[in-house]
This record gives C-alpha cells, sequence and structure tokens, in this order.
DNA sequence: GATGAATGAGATTTCATTCAT
DNA sequence: AATGAATGAAATCTCATTCAT
C-alpha cells in the first residue's frame, strides 16, 4: 500500500520529461534539428504538441536537453574509467578499449550524440565545448594517463602518443563515424577490428614488442 | 579585349551553376539541409531566388548537386595517388599522408562534405554509398595495396592492416572531425600530430623497427 | 443555457469544416480552381491560412471535397423525384420539371457546380465522371422512365424522346448555362419561359394534342 | 519572282500572332485563364516566353486576342445563316440545324470558347457580353426570324417558340455541354441524336404534323 | 496537467513580366 | 524580331508556438 502512495497520475508526470527527451532524441538524430518536427516528436511520445511546451520552453530548449541527456551516461560511463592503475600498462588499455569499444561505439546513443553535435555545432557552439570538456576532454586525459604510466614502468617506449592520446583512440572514433555513415550492416567494430586495433597499438607503443623476450 | 567580347550576361549563364553551387555550399555546411533558406544562398550568390530554380529543380537537387561537386575534386586528387608503387613502402606511405592530411584534412571543403553527409545520410542515403563508393572505398584499397607491398618486399610484418587499412587512415578522420567538431582553433592536425602518426604507424608496420641496423 | 455548455472553440471544430468548404465553394465558383487564392478562401471563412490544412490536404483536395459537398444536396434532391409514377405522365413531367428548375438552376449552388466541373474537367477529370454517375445519368433515366410510361399508357406517341430525354431537359440546361453565362440579371429561367419549355414538350410528346377529339 | 518578294522572315513575323493565339488557345481551353502558363503556350508555338510581349501586352490580353479570334468564324458562319428566307420553313429549320451542328457543336473551337467564357466570365465580363451580342443573339434572332416566317406562312402554329427560340436552340447547347463535360467519346451529337431534336421540333411546331397532308 | 485547434511567420516554389543582348 | 536569363511578387504549404478549454 505504500507503494500506492504514489498515484499513476503523478508517476506519469514525472516520466514525461524523460519519455519526451527520449522520443526527441530518436527523431533529432535522425533528422537533425531543424528537420525535425515537434509533431513527430510527439507522436512519438504518445502524447499531443502541447504538452512538450509544458517541460520545454522551446524546440531549442528541446533539443539542448536532450543531448546533456545523453551526455550524462556516457559521462557516468567515463567516470569508471579513471580508476587507480596498477599491472601491466597494456592490460589496463585493453580493458579500457574493451570499455570504450562497448559503450562509445556499440550504444547507438552514444554514436548518434556525435552526429548530431557534428550536425548542429554551428548552430549549438555550447553544446560542442561541454562535450569536449566532459566528454572527450576526460577521454583523452585518461589516455594519456595511462600512456605515461606505462611510459614510468618502462613498459612503453617513450612516444608521441604521450602528447597525442587521441591516435591511440582514433580507431574507436574511426568505427563510430563509420557506422553513423554506412549503417550498422557495414558496421566496421567487430572482434576482429578491434583485435587488430590493439594489436597495432600494441606494436608501437611497448619497448620491445616480443623481442624484451627474446633479449633475457 | 577578347574577354569582353564575352558579354557579362552571357558570361553569367555559364558561371551561374558554379555560382549557386558554391554558396549552397557555404549554407549547407554551416545549417544543414534544413535548416539553410534558399533566400540565404540566392543573397549569398548575389542573384534572387527564383534563379536557383532555374538551374535546380528543387531544394533537394541543389543539395545532391553540391555534395557531388564537393566529391568531384576529393575523386580527381584520390586518382593521384593510385601511382604505381617503388622504393620503400614506409617512403610511400609517408606520401601518400602528407597528401591526404592536405587535400582531405586541410582543405575545408572535403572536411564539410564529411559533415552533410553525416548529418543528412537519412535523407540521402544515396550520397553515402556514392561516397563509400567513389572516395572512402578506393582510399581504403589504396591503402591496403601498398601494405600489402610493403609486406611482399619484406619490410612490412605482416599484421591486420592488411586487413583494416582503415586503422591507419583512422588517425585522418579523427584529425577531421575534431576540426569539425571544435573548429579551427583547436585544429588537431599541426605538423607535429602529423609525425606522431607517422611515427607510430611505422614502429606498428615495420618488420625491425630501426633495430636491425643497431643488431649488428 | 443548453447551449452555451458547447464553448465557442468546440463548437467551432465541428463547424470549422462546413464553414471552410462554404467559403471555398464561393472563391472557387468565382475564380476557378487555379484562379483562386486559399488567402481568400480563408479571409472568407474568417481563419487563418494554416487553419484550412487542418482540416484539407491540398487545395485539390479542398476543391475535391467541395464539389463533392455541392453534389450530395442534389443527389438527395434527385433521389426524391424517382417516386412510383401514377397519374397522367404529362402530370408527371410538369412537376418533375418544376422540381427540376427549382433545384437545379434556380438553385445557385446547383448551376456552379456546373460551371466547375466544365471548368476543371481536364484537371479533375474523375469529378465529371463522378457527377455523371451520381447526378446526370440518373437524372436522364428518370425522365426516360417517365416518357416510357407515357408511351405504355397510351398517353405519350412513340417518340425519340425516349432513345434521347436529353433533348427534354435540355432546355433545363439552357436556362443553367445561360444564367452562368449572362448572370441572374438576364435569367431565362422565368414563369414564362418554363411554361413554353412545358409547351412545346407537350406538343411534341403527346398522341394527339388536343385535336384528337377535334378529327371526331 | 513576285512571291519571292515576301521573304520568309517576314511571311513568319505575319503568321506569328496567329501561331500564338493558336496555342493559346489550346492551352487556355484545357487549363483556364489562371492555369495556363506562358511558358506552355510559348513551347506549343515553338518559340520564347518573350516573343509573346512582341505582339500581345499581357496574359489578359492574349486570352482576350484569343477569344475573339475564335468568335470570329463563328461570326462569319452565323452570317451565312440570315439569307432570305423563302420555301417551307421546316425546311429552311433543317438546313439552320445541320449548319449549326457542324459549326458549333462539332467545331471543336466553337465548344471550347464556351468552356472558357462561361469559367472566366466573373474575370472578363465583357467577353461574355461581346458573345451574347455578337454570336448568341443573332443565333437566337435569326431563329425568331425563321418562326415567325412559318406562323405568318400558316406552317408553324402560334407558340411560345416564338418568344423562346432559345428551346429550339437548347438541344444544340446540351450537345455541346455534354461534349465539353464528358468528352468526344461519349458525345451526344450523332446523326441519331439530331434527327430526334428535329422530329421532336418538328412535332412541337407544326400546325397539323403529318395531318395536315393526310387531311388533302 | 493535458489537449489540440488555431495561429502566423516563414519556407519552398511558381510564373508573369522585363530587358540586355 | 527574337531570345532567354533574371527578376520579384505572390502562391501554396509547413510548423513552432499559443491558448482556451
Amino acid at each position: 500500500m505504500t507503494s500506492a502512495r504514489v498515484s499513476p497520475r503523478q508517476r506519469r508526470k514525472e516520466e514525461r520529461p524523460g519519455e519526451i527527451l527520449e522520443a526527441a532524441f530518436e527523431e533529432f538524430a535522425r533528422s537533425g534539428f531543424a528537420g525535425t518536427k515537434l509533431d513527430d516528436v510527439a507522436a512519438r511520445a504518445g502524447i499531443t504538441k502541447g504538452t512538450i511546451y509544458l517541460y520545454f520552453a522551446s524546440k531549442e530548449e528541446l533539443f539542448i536537453a536532450t543531448v546533456k541527456e545523453l551526455n550524462r551516461p556516457i559521462r557516468e560511463n567515463l567516470a569508471a574509467l579513471t580508476a587507480a592503475a596498477q599491472g601491466p600498462a597494456m592490460t589496463i588499455l585493453r580493458r579500457h578499449f574493451a570499455f570504450v569499444y562497448d559503450h562509445m561505439v556499440e550504444d547507438r546513443r552514444a554514436r548518434e550524440v556525435m552526429r548530431m553535435l557534428l550536425a548542429e555545432v554551428s548552430r549549438f557552439p555550447d553544446l560542442a565545448a561541454r562535450w569536449h570538456a566532459e566528454v572527450i576532454g576526460p577521454a583523452v586525459e585518461t589516455l594519456r594517463g595511462v600512456v605515461r604510466y606505462g611510459i614510468a614502468r618502462g613498459e612503453f617506449r617513450p612516444s608521441a602518443a604521450e602528447e597525442f592520446p587521441h591516435l591511440l583512440f582514433a580507431p574507436v572514433m574511426m568505427a563510430c563515424t563509420w557506422r553513423l555513415m554506412f549503417g550498422d550492416a557495414h558496421a566496421l567494430d567487430g572482434a576482429e577490428y578491434r583485435e587488430a586495433h590493439l594489436d597495432l597499438m600494441e606494436k608501437s607503443l611497448l619497448r620491445t614488442p616480443d623481442r624484451g623476450a627474446a633479449a633475457v
């Protein structure tokens, strides 16, 4: 009976914004900001156009809220990555990228947020800046930390990867844009692609790839 | 004198389509398909709205023509890359990427076409398919050819780069999307970035990076 | 009080389509399909342009709906004519034409639908076919039935009127087009015209116009 | 050599207006005034839009000229009908209607002018007035003259046909509108229809139909 | 809170008319 | 005389936003 305290109507009220954002995401991702009709958003959310305005002041506000809502889970996921490092740096990197592929490439929402930002950056420059500050920047810094850790423990040789950890991350972006552009059917991020990515990365980072053992 | 023979109006007629496409490119790149107003395109081209319709049947046709027009120089540039290989594969790759950075990352038009395609792929799926067939596909194949050539001559060790030349190309895409997203001010494709890219690539591909000599 | 229960806005919603069709009829009748501006239709209906599109998908749909709406009362009127025949055929014909003049010539709407169909038949061929099937065809058949009835009972002599009842109907069309062309001021369908029509018709149909008795 | 005096160019110049009117007629007849594009008129005439303006000041002027041009042959034909009457009135009527059917119903142009006038009478009221004055009025008066002639010579009985000769003419209009509305395929003006028309007319006009002869 | 009819500004598109050549 | 590129006003249609219920 305690659960009955929350009436269905109240429940609804609390869920509405989320439902609208969910519908808005689908429409914005497909049609872009200008190409999206609030009619379609409302229809997808199972409400009427007017209701949107009870929760969002304008189409622009709705777009901003949609992107921010999408950023949230990614940020949270990223936070999980910055755990204290220990063990071989390469092992950390493997875990790191396993995580990144799962949460930034396989996750459709994470991919689509990139499309939306790329498409609308001139209309919503703040969103891109924010995304850089909250998602991309931290991701790069985390990566840089691992590279430095690897160099410090003598596992990695000093390399430009310290200055441009982006280079290690690039295949992830590649897979991401590839799927955005050519669809899931021609996806580039299967297990083999990931393995190839890690393989080449290993070769480029390790001090003496497989030769270390040979030297002993 | 001879040039004066061609009247300004006559000359216009031949130049109009190009002028319109030029203006359309700027507007589409900034605002996307739906967000672009033909009023603005016309104003930028220094003509009136009606004139656009003398050359393009609709806004959609104009968009398609704009993208195709942008693809043309890129395709032509790419064609220049498929020259017969000789000498060290790594040298070829260096030349290759020097060229690619210049013509696909530094060239604003080439970058923006990617933005437009990413943004409008759901409205113009054919354009993305065409871009894949004419630009991306050939670029990847060219790269694959060089990798094979390097392996065949014993310069490169066999690696997943043969199956996924995309991985070598990824830093280019990264630089491209980076500039699209964060602007020219925070560009990622300076000389140092390129050098870092090539350095890591070399480490990951060469059979015995410079150590062959050192071992002697 | 009870009527106040229905809010003006609610009531509007149900009446809107009719109000729009009413306004559209006036404009289409005056200016034809292409010459009619939706602005004018809206102004006449006391609404704005956009509202029309809440009820009709396009100008063409509005035109079609307008004509169909006009056909409805005529069809219903026609149905009233097919009552079982009895008494002198000529009496039936007199009643018939009294009715037809009132409902197809005097009624401005009925006249104007003819103008609209004549003018737009090449753009809306289906409408003319429909009008033939639902209005003109039945009207002719009804007339033929009366002629046959008159012949069967020996009142009318056999004549081509059985095959072409149109000939009996022709003066009605004449009056109709006359008013459409030259305006109500020069109308051709006064009581005298009607009487003249029936008089000549009688002479042409009756077996022995009053002379049968005289001959005896 | 005398005929060579007129150069092809000059010949052209004199024929141009006629060619344009010819093309304009086809387009106006099909699409009405507002629905007709000067582009289409020009294309049909094998010239360019601009050339039309060398001969006609505006679209309205072109329409007016087109209708007037169409009226001309009809007026000329009508004039041929007003020849002095002699012989049986019914014979004159038969000749008269044979002529009228050929020149006002079978002739597509004559039919279409009626459509154009009916459709555009509110935009070009003068044209309808002119048509009445020059075509319809004279036609009715000619008919009235024949009726009076028939009454005067005792062939016709006095009837309302003297006041409303329109009634005799009505089947012609009927056939005309019928073809305009339902197309040539469902034409109503075959030989049988004409014969039926004349048959009923004869019955309604003759003093003692066929009995006059029998009485002898 | 939710609706959805209505709005009206603004978008794309059309086309009669002009005018330099 | 003829062209046809260009214009620009106006038309159809769209859609974010409002508001009475």
